[in-house]
DNA sequence: ACGTATTTGTTCGTATGTATC
DNA sequence: GGATACATACGAACAAATACG
C-alpha cells in the first residue's frame, strides 16, 4: 500500500515523533505517492503503522492541516488537498475559457433568473438609482464536476430587457449579451474580499460552513465605457486561486 | 439613549417581528446613530427593549450579519461593521501610500528578519534552487492602529545580502532595496486565495481564529525583469478589500 | 493562574399561524 | 375537513468565549 514503515521513526533523538510523522506524510504527498484529493489512512491506522498513540498522529495531521497540505473532515477522514484551479482575471475573463486553459472541463448552470428592484449597493456602480429594475442571473460554475463558484450577475433591465430569454437560448452570458445588442464588454475593476459562506453559498458549493469563500465583485463595461454588469462571485477558497497579471 | 421604542413593533400585521427589529437596527446604522465599529446593546437588552424573546432578536442580528452590516463576536458582543480599507493593487503598490490615500494613518513594524534556506515554493518563482539562501522580512501593517496585514517578504540573499541592515536603517522595504542597489521594482503577478488564519496570523492581526484571511502572493521584479521579491501577505478579510484596476 | 460575571452560541421543548396538498 | 410542512415566537438550560480583578 504505502512504503512508510514503523521503523522509520526514531525515538528519543531530539525530533518529536509527531514531527517525524509529519515529514513522512509530507514526503509522500510531495512525491505524489498520495495523490491530490486522496484520502489518507484513518488516524487509527496511521497510529498502528507508526506504533504510536492516536494523539501523536493527530498532532502531525493538525500541523499538516495548518500548513494547508491536508484537509480534515469530521466523520469522513483526512484528505490530501486538491490542486486549486487558477482563475485568471483579465480584461476579458470568461469562465469556461479560463477553466479550459487548465485542461479541466468547465460547466455552468443557471440557478436563478429574475427581474427585481436594485439595492443601493448594486444600483450605484451600475449608474442607476436605488429601486430601478435590474436583471439577476445566478450561475454555479464547475470544473471537472466540482463546484467552484456561485455568481450573481446584475444587469440594467433598461439596457437589456430580454436578457433572461436570451440566456435561456444561448446558455452563456457573453452570447446572451451579444444577442441583446452588447457585442463586447470588458472588466473595469475587481474588488476581492473573503468571508464565511452563507447557508445558500455553502449548499451550492458543497462546502462546509466553516471554510471561507472568496468574494470577487466585478464591474464590467461595454465598448462605450458604460456599466453593463456587476457580478458578485463567491468562490470556494480552497479550490480556487485568483490570478491577476497586469 | 436610543430612540427605538418597544411600541415601534407591530404584532400580527403580516411582517415578522424579527424583520421589524432588523429594519429598526438597520435604520439606526444608516442614519449613523450607531457608528461604524460601535457595539450594539446586548441581545438581552434588545430583547427587553423590543419586548420579545432573545431568539427573536438573534434572528434579526443573524440576518444583519449575513448581509454584512454587523459582526457578532462570541463573548464580546455585536458590532457595527467597520468600513473596510481599500487596498489598491497596482503595478507599483506601496502599503503606506495606499492607506494614506484613504485618509488613514499607516504604520508598519518588523516582526521577523532572518536568512534561511528557501523552500521549493519560494525558490521556484524567485528563480532559485531549493535550499538557496533567502532573506525573510516579516512585517505587520496597520491602518489607524488596526492591524490589516501580516506579510512575509522573501528576497534572494545573493542579490541583496545586506538587506536586513538596510531595512533597520530605513524602516521601509522600498528604501532598503534602493540602498541595496535595486532602485525600482514592479508587480509581475498576484495570486489571491483565502483560508482560516494560523495561530500566529490570528495573534498578529488580533483576529478570531474563525474569521478568514485573504492570502495574496505577490511576485515583484526589478527593472531588468528579474524576480526580486516574493511577498505572501495575510490580510484580515473583514477589514480589507483588495481592489484591482487594470 | 484562577474564579466570577458577562455575553453570545446551541439545543432542547412548546405553541401558533399560514400555506399546500 | 384533515394532514402536513414551514416559518414564527417563546421559554429554559447549558456550553463556550471573553473580560476583569
Amino acid at each position: 500500500m504505502t512504503s512508510v514503515e514503523p521503523n522509520s521513526l526514531v525515538r528519543g533523538a531530539g525530533v518529536a515523533l509527531w514531527r517525524q510523522i509529519e515529514q513522512a506524510v509530507e514526503a509522500e504527498i510531495a512525491e505524489r505517492r498520495l495523490a491530490a484529493g486522496e484520502r489518507l489512512p484513518t488516524e487509527h491506522a496511521l497510529a498502528d503503522r507508526f506504533g504510536v498513540n492516536r494523539h501523536t498522529v493527530r498532532q502531525a495531521l493538525a500541523s499538516l492541516e495548518e500548513r494547508g497540505l491536508v484537509r480534515v473532515e469530521q466523520g469522513r477522514g483526512t484528505f490530501v488537498h486538491d490542486d486549486p484551479v487558477d482563475y485568471a482575471v483579465r480584461k476579458r475573463t470568461r469562465f469556461s475559457e479560463t477553466i479550459r486553459r487548465q485542461n479541466r472541463e468547465p460547466n455552468s448552470r443557471l440557478v436563478r433568473a429574475e427581474s427585481r428592484p436594485a439595492e443601493a449597493a448594486i444600483a450605484r456602480p451600475l449608474g442607476l438609482r436605488k429601486g430601478d429594475t435590474v436583471i439577476l442571473l445566478e450561475t454555479v460554475g464547475e470544473a471537472d464536476g466540482r463546484p467552484i463558484s456561485i455568481a450573481s450577475h446584475y444587469f440594467p433591465a433598461a439596457r437589456v430587457p430580454d436578457l433572461i430569454a436570451a440566456y435561456r437560448a444561448e446558455q452563456s452570458i457573453t452570447r446572451a449579451l451579444a444577442r441583446c445588442g452588447v457585442p463586447d464588454y470588458t472588466r473595469k475593476s475587481t474588488r476581492v474580499t473573503a468571508r464565511l459562506p452563507t447557508a445558500e453559498d455553502a449548499r451550492a458549493l458543497r462546502l462546509p460552513r466553516s471554510r471561507p469563500v472568496l468574494v470577487a465583485e466585478n464591474l464590467n463595461i461595454d465598448q462605450e465605457g458604460r456599466p453593463i454588469e456587476i457580478s458578485i462571485a463567491r468562490l470556494a477558497a480552497e479550490r480556487v486561486q485568483l490570478v491577476f497579471e497586469p
